[in-house]
DNA sequence: TACTCTAGTGCAAACGTTTGCGTTATTCAA
DNA sequence: TTGAATAACGCAAACGTTTGCACTAGAGTA
């Protein structure tokens, strides 16, 4: 077939008329300067000689790539997937693509890709990997490039966000377990410098406490990592200090799959000898062995809102202050929660 | 900070020097045409100015950019992330970042997909997404631009591929079922218009006459796609043509986890009524309700060994005959196949 | 008729690189 | 001492677009 790509000049050559006319005809905001009959004949050549425009002159010439960075800690947690596909679905409306990279949950290295699609020009960056206190929103502003974060926020405030309300989600978790008549209640945490676990440890002990529940230290430990193995460590100190725990919440699904593991090594099982919740509502969740009781996020409202937001900042005639959009959480229940069994009471010693 | 991207013409100007040495000296291959001297001080200065190479020029000189396209079938089947990671893992080493698609198994998807990716330059593409004939392998030939074949291949020869045995998958499959006696042995294929699902049928039906038991067709099904819908379909049909089947193979987890809930559907369990094996040995697999005994393909491997054959094949100077690279599955047992239970015989009526 | 105005188009610069070739200055051989 | 060879660097074109400006021709006005 064509070897070569055919050009914005092949066209000229071709149809007789000049380059600049030939951009014009082409472009939907310029076609009006151009007479119809004209505006019609270069569509059709370019139509019939396959023209299309190279990106990257495109690129150099205006500055603008209508290319996107993607950066999710973890390309193995299910729970990214349906969030690429929401942004996905809002970006192809609009003639954009993404470029995907992961951060493995290291700092660093989501600092270095950044600092990747930045030299590749991309026109924005969707962050869901962000830190508490995190480099990349200094390092995108120092550029002035825009930057969404979705799910994982930041504490210095100014950056548009996307998030759930994690308060409210953990609220209902522990409501559930309290109307299952759990009282005994542990926390598995996240790593603190990460927004989620921070936030979701925090409403706990409040929420427990607006019950009258005080939080006893031995309560909650946090796990190194939002992993499964992350969990199953400090799982294995859990148990270790609280015999006495009914259920617990975990910060995370895959830290609640964690869990699991470590209470079968102790040769326990849910939610027999402790009942557990998590979150995020992972796909698959429903076919696990224990089918875990969790805390349903809207995965792809939360790409497409994040997808929305970054395009509206990246439309240079958009106002300048900054946005938060806070989606809603729901509670699902699974077989890893069920009431607490009465154990013979010990007589009081007095 | 810095408002305007830092250019080689700055960095000219503030050493007095061309902005061809200053390309050069920054240039791995041709800093050895500088002086040492000057190429230290031009690196030093790059650094500390904080250039970056303008993507968009850099392409639109060289007609290269660095970048390639990933595409896949399904976002949403976590057989696919450790592929990525796989094939992101050497492209890191190179310099190359990926664009990530998804074809959502729709064929005229799939081609815009890559219609779109070749507009943005694209220096190669990863196609995991391939019917048996596929147009998107014409359109990357008639464009010249390198393409690769991973898992699913394409019936017309000539495109790099990397695939693995899955005959041999079968086999495995066909001959652990044997070994746990059984010999009423039922297929759950996947649509025939993809390889992997043709083959994997054809090899089952060979690997049973070489055992010398016929497969009549109503022990195979055709599941309408490889998901778990098109399993769960699927396997109500197999069910209700097959009361006497003890085992059966799935073309994919996915379809077998389709089959699970059809079968919960009909009151059965597995492996008590029917054993089934899958095929692909998917991420979190191993925590399912039912642990699903597979073929486990080298998923990373895969993306890494595509993302080197097409890096060769982008390299001008490769020579120019296509390669095949095939790898090897292995049998992962686990709890959904067991040993046949002897029912009482009947009494043959002779 | 002479003038201005406007719609339609062409000209050429610019975006930031890379690279073939030309120009110097230096080295080496004879 | 002269010549050629070499090393180091500068010049300028080119990649394919977009876009401000200049230009032309025809329409409208007085």
């Amino acid at each position: 077939m064509h070897r070569k790509r055919v050009t914005l000049r092949d066209l000229a050559e071709h149809l007789n008329i000049n380059t600049s006319t030939v951009s014009r005809a082409l472009s939907e905001k310029s076609s009006e300067m151009i007479s119809p009959d004209v505006v019609k004949r270069v569509r059709k050549a370019a139509q019939e000689m396959g023209y299309k425009q190279n990106a990257a002159a495109y690129a150099l010439k205006v500055g603008r790539t209508k290319s996107i960075g993607i950066i999710i800690p973890d390309m193995m947690n299910p729970v990214f997937a349906p969030i690429v596909r929401g942004i996905h679905s809002v970006l192809n409306q609009y003639g954009y693509t993404a470029f995907l990279a992961y951060s493995e949950n290291n700092a660093s290295a989501a600092h270095t890709e950044v600092e990747k699609l930045i030299s590749r020009g991309v026109d924005g960056i969707i962050y869901a990997a962000a830190f508490r206190t995190d480099s990349v929103v200094d390092l995108c502003k120092s550029h002035s490039i825009p930057l969404v974060l979705v799910n994982r926020v930041v504490d210095q405030g100014n950056v548009d966000t996307v998030k759930v309300d994690d308060s409210l989600g953990i609220e209902m978790a522990v409501g559930h377990l309290l109307d299952l008549g759990h009282r005994k209640i542990g926390f598995i945490a996240g790593p603190k410098n990460i927004s989620v676990s921070y936030i979701r440890l925090r409403a706990f002990t409040q929420t427990m406490a607006e019950h009258d529940l005080e939080v006893e230290p031995h309560r909650i430990v946090e796990a190194h990592s939002l992993t499964e193995e992350g969990g199953e460590k400090a799982m294995s100190v859990f148990l270790g200090q609280n015999p006495d725990a009914t259920a617990l919440i975990a910060s995370n699904d895959l830290i609640a799959l964690g869990c699991f593991t470590a209470l079968t090594q102790f040769g326990y099982t849910c939610p027999k000898r402790i009942s557990i919740v998590g979150f995020n509502n992972m796909p698959y969740l429903d076919w696990f062995a224990i089918p875990l009781t969790t805390i349903s996020i809207p995965h792809f409202q939360m790409g497409e809102r994040s997808a929305e937001l970054l395009l509206k900042r990246i439309d240079p005639e958009s106002d300048d202050h900054y946005e938060e959009v806070l989606l809603k959480p729901k509670l699902i229940i699974r077989q890893s929660t069920a009431p607490v069994i009465r154990r013979k009471k010990k007589i009081a010693s007095t």
